[in-house]
RNA sequence: GGUGGGUUGCCCGAGUGGCCAAUGGGAGCGGACUGUAAAUCCGCCGGCUUAGCCUUCAGUGGUUCAAAUCCACUACCCACCA
């Protein structure tokens, strides 16, 4: 069981450190053997980044183990310094207090939280609290050589660019911390994360040593990268989050659908639950008819689904066929005219006013910054209404363009789609 | 504390009185090709009531017909010296 997971995991290209493989097996062929995750609260939501080591936990509660997701409370108001080349701004902490709401309904979502390997929500807030500085100082700092502490490399990459404070210095202490406290607790001796917080886990695993004389184990999965260089879910608008009000699932749909092909293969690996051979599969025909894009199709409708649900994800992606159309625009009969469209950014027109020119039009729609930007998109022709190019700088659109006589659709480039709606 | 250097458009970085909305590169955007991909090629890339006008080169004030460029002060950064 526990070396079938671990080779699934090691084809998946999932497991980028892992401490002793055979005792990490071992471990986790002891019945109810369990592991934790943590997420520090820096956002209202969860972004895509997140997923990968999410979506590493729930392979393991698949397989029959326990997993404890942890949201940082605490460690949220210090700030990691792990990937950061400047110190953090501290966020005030009621906000950081909502923050954790939000994530810990996130995270709620995608565990299940009933059966003999039920999940668990912890929130490191809990034990650090009630602990005095001398009792941390004493029971914990002890512990920690600062020698040590100065060569993880989050720490180490700071003191050339910059220095770090005290508070942020402190925080793989926190972390390894809450690793000891989940061990007392619920027996946990396994901690996974992203490949940066390999410094942060074995603090955790050599504090657990010391003080219970126990062995802990640690389990990163890389960070991925992307092709051509990018960080991985960062957007020129953003980061993708996984709250629909923050990134629409329309919009997130889009993000994977439009990966660039030399990254569908481990996208898929990373984020889906298909089995190995559907994969293969998959992939083969990435190579051998890549226009079709069946794999990237795949992937977006797989993350859809698991984030937003099975409804949800048809819905989109019947709007971006829709939308995209290989049909006719006006064809398209109201009701699925307005359900594609509703999944779209929306600009709306009071009934009985005049419609605006083009230029006003595409500049109001929000895809372009400003008018100059708007016509120079349209000099270049690169608007687009209702499917077709309009290039006329003086064109303004008439009823006779409404589709249904309430709807303009306006693309910008590709794959830039904007609602007007004509609204009483 | 002393001396010297720097602060330019999203980023890097040229420009040292007029020909500067400001060279070049990156990012971004549009087009062509294709597949809502990549690569490549072409174009764009401060704003506006767009053949013209307006506002930008850390900030403030000054010199000049004319300043990103000269002067003064202020703020921040860097280097060497103590």
């Amino acid at each position: 069981m526990s070396k079938a997971l671990l080779d699934d995991l090691t084809w998946r290209g999932s497991i980028a450190q892992s401490t002793d493989r055979a005792e990490l097996e071992k471990y986790l062929s002891s019945p109810g053997a369990s592991l934790y995750l943590g997420f520090d609260p820096t956002a209202p939501s969860l972004h895509i980044g997140n997923l990968v080591a999410l979506t590493l936990l729930r392979r393991f509660q698949l397989a029959g183990y326990k997993p404890i997701a942890l949201v940082g409370g605490a460690t949220g108001l210090v700030g990691d310094p792990s990937g950061r080349s400047a110190e953090r701004s501290l966020n005030e902490a009621d906000l950081v207090a909502d923050w954790v709401d939000q994530i810990r309904k996130q995270l709620e979502g995608f565990l299940d939280f009933t059966g003999k390997n039920a999940a668990i929500m912890a929130n490191n807030l809990d034990w650090t609290a009630p602990v005095s500085a001398i009792e941390f100082l004493r029971d914990i700092g002890k512990h920690f050589s600062v020698n040590q502490m100065l060569a993880k490399d989050s720490v180490a990459s700071r003191l050339e660019s910059g220095g770090i404070s005290y508070t942020e210095f402190s925080y793989q202490v926190m972390q390894a911390f809450d690793y000891l406290e989940l061990f007392r607790r619920h027996n946990c001796a396994l901690q996974i994360g992203g490949s940066d917080q390999w410094g942060n886990i074995v603090a955790g695993v050599d504090l657990i040593r010391r003080v219970e004389a126990k062995s802990a184990h640690a389990l990163t999965i890389p960070l991925l990268a992307k092709a051509d260089g990018t960080k991985f879910g960062k957007t020129a608008e953003g980061a993708i989050w996984l709250d629909p009000t923050m990134t629409s699932a329309y919009a997130l749909f889009q993000f994977f659908l439009n990966s660039d092909d030399r990254d569908v293969e481990q996208l898929l690996k990373t984020f889906s639950f298909k089995s190995r051979s559907e994969l293969e599969a998959l992939f083969e025909s990435l190579k051998t008819n890549p226009g079709a894009r069946e794999a990237h199709r795949e992937l977006a409708r797989e993350v859809t689904t698991l984030l937003h649900g099975a409804d949800q994800a048809q819905k989109v992606e019947v709007a971006a066929k829709a939308l995209f159309g290989q049909g006719e625009i006006r064809d398209l009969d109201i009701e699925t005219l307005k359900s594609s469209l509703a999944e779209l950014p929306k600009t709306r027109i009071k009934k009985g006013e005049e419609i605006p020119s083009w230029v006003d039009l595409v500049t109001s729609s929000g895809v372009v910054e400003s008018k100059s930007a708007a016509r120079r998109v349209i000099k270049e022709g690169g608007a687009y209404l209702n499917n077709e190019k309009i290039t006329g700088e003086d064109f303004t659109p008439k009823s006779s363009d409404l589709l249904h006589g309430q709807f303009l659709l306006l693309r910008k480039g590709k794959r830039d789609l904007v609602a007007v709606e004509i609204t009483d």
